[in-house]
DNA sequence: CGGAAGATTGATAACTCTCAAAAATAGTGG
DNA sequence: CCACTATTTTTGAGAGTTATCAATCTTCCG
């Protein structure tokens, strides 16, 4: 039973046209996700329901009064539909996002029209954390999949870091295995051939979202994800995604349809890719 | 063969066994560096003599008693020899480094003797500044050419951090730079042939050094990186990084010989390389 | 001078890209 | 609910880039 369920306006059977109104959205009372409903519900007991707490307190333990905050600023969700861009490059921001359904992922567009994606924002996740940024930013960040946000106002957020040491800290330590991540992206991309790659990422995006409780009682996840962004992410075309995908496939690694990705050999997959959960933090190893 | 040698001693002149007796070369007299001798040095009016002041001092000003405190921290530096290991993967580790002198790395070792290089450390950079770790490390760090370091207890950094907000701000930039060059470099091995990875990571290296007044009088920079560590940092087999360089200079747009890098052409070098050095996040850009 | 590390060369093979088109799927409007 | 269009996935063929292997040459340094 999940909040995200992968995909575009389909599996949420309403429409999302790009300008629809948002609050309706967000806070209707007959919202048709299956997942719990945000706006309805702000008791502080029920922590794990805000992803943002959630994802915070696996850091460490917060403090009430900060959970209370953290949920308080919450509370305004937003929709977006796929594609649209929360952040673009070049630009000043005053506020940063909270993922809370739906994933996004960080971007630079180069000459030609490529795309090479930098990173991927799970529901909880801060973006951008960069807020310190003085500069204009130095990449875009936007949805991949239709989900919500919330905005936090730079300001509101520095002084939540002030407030409450334990929040900062969730950031900062956010902030490091973000860093770790991108360490891992970069040996993924310079040593490892195609199908490691794919695989690594697979592995990853597994771990990740099973960290945050969107694996499904069939061992499956929400993978919204198409090919020509799995293409902009590991740098191969497409034609070649498809083909290794295809290889995956056909080896009995996984199954890849309507959106869903179903690892059948988790240990295969991840001694194929080299892949070692470490880097994500997470206290459980991948199985 | 193991794949990690380093540089032999040769830009400093000097023999440095890997146990040499350290203050004594930090504080002979004729140390035979060609650059500003630190240990010789205290004069706080003196700021931008020392390395690690002048790279926190140009993130914004530091306050005299910042600018003394970092001075004093900073005396006690340490030859340290190519293929010195200041970091090991997996261990723990209590104190940052400040290069003062030379070149090192971040880097990963693969299965099959394989190695990622992840960073370059330039003197006045700080290693590992992910001094809050918990865990163990997810890299090592090592020297590339001889050099000499100074050790800070993570303890007295923090203590720093927490008294001089103007060094807390300057680490934190520091950091995110950090960030933004792992994107870059992300970019890089992801969507550039290899040629252009190759103008890439030159016209960055030249960059940095210029930025750190490493640049000679004859437009020369000191390049004491062989091609195997090219290779390592560019994920391409030394044998192609040997031919891509012969390109370059048979076109003209480098010299590169007795480990000194002259680039000819910086415009072309740029052009080719689809440089742009904003994410350095330095004033002054290519000319 | 001798040994070792680094740079260079040549030949071959493997991997991945590009182009072009067809098939399948998802979303839209009647 | 069905037809229609756009998007995404799949397939085939050929070309290009880069890796690998093995050997030689060069430079560095004791």
């Amino acid at each position: 039973m999940l909040r995200y369920t992968g995909a575009s306006a389909c599996e949420l059977a309403v429409t999302a046209p790009e300008e629809m109104s948002l609050s309706a959205y967000a806070l209707g009372p007959d919202r048709p996700t299956s997942g719990p409903d945000f706006a309805t519900k702000r008791e502080v007991s029920d922590t794990m329901a805000n992803p943002l707490v959630a994802r915070l307190g696996r850091f460490g333990p917060l403090s009430a009064q900060a959970v209370l905050e953290l949920h308080h600023l919450t509370q305004k969700s937003q929709a977006r539909a796929a594609g649209h861009p929360l952040f673009l490059e070049d630009s000043r921001c005053d506020h940063v996002c909270v993922l809370l359904e739906g994933v996004a992922c960080r971007y630079r567009m180069l000459s030609g029209g490529r795309r090479q994606i930098l990173g991927y924002i799970l529901p909880g996740d801060l973006c951008d954390v960069e807020f310190v940024t003085v500069g204009p930013l130095d990449h875009s960040v936007g949805m991949l999949t239709d989900g919500a946000v919330v905005k936090i106002a730079s300001g509101k957020l520095l002084e939540l870091l002030a407030a409450f040491p334990c929040i900062r800290r969730a950031v900062e330590m956010s902030a490091l295995i973000d860093k770790s991540i991108l360490r891992q992206w970069l040996l993924n991309l310079a040593q490892r051939s195609a199908s490691e790659r794919l695989c690594h990422f697979l592995c990853e995006f597994l771990v990740r979202m099973e960290h945050i409780d969107y694996l499904n009682a069939d061992g499956s996840i929400p993978f919204a994800i198409n090919q020509m962004a799995l293409a902009d992410t590991l740098g191969m075309s497409v034609v070649h995604v498809n083909r290794t995908l295809q290889a995956l496939r056909a080896s009995e690694m996984i199954v890849l349809r309507k959106r869903h990705l179903h690892v059948l050999d988790r240990k295969r997959l991840a001694a194929m890719a080299g892949f070692d959960p470490g880097y994500l933090r997470i206290r459980e190893n991948i199985r």
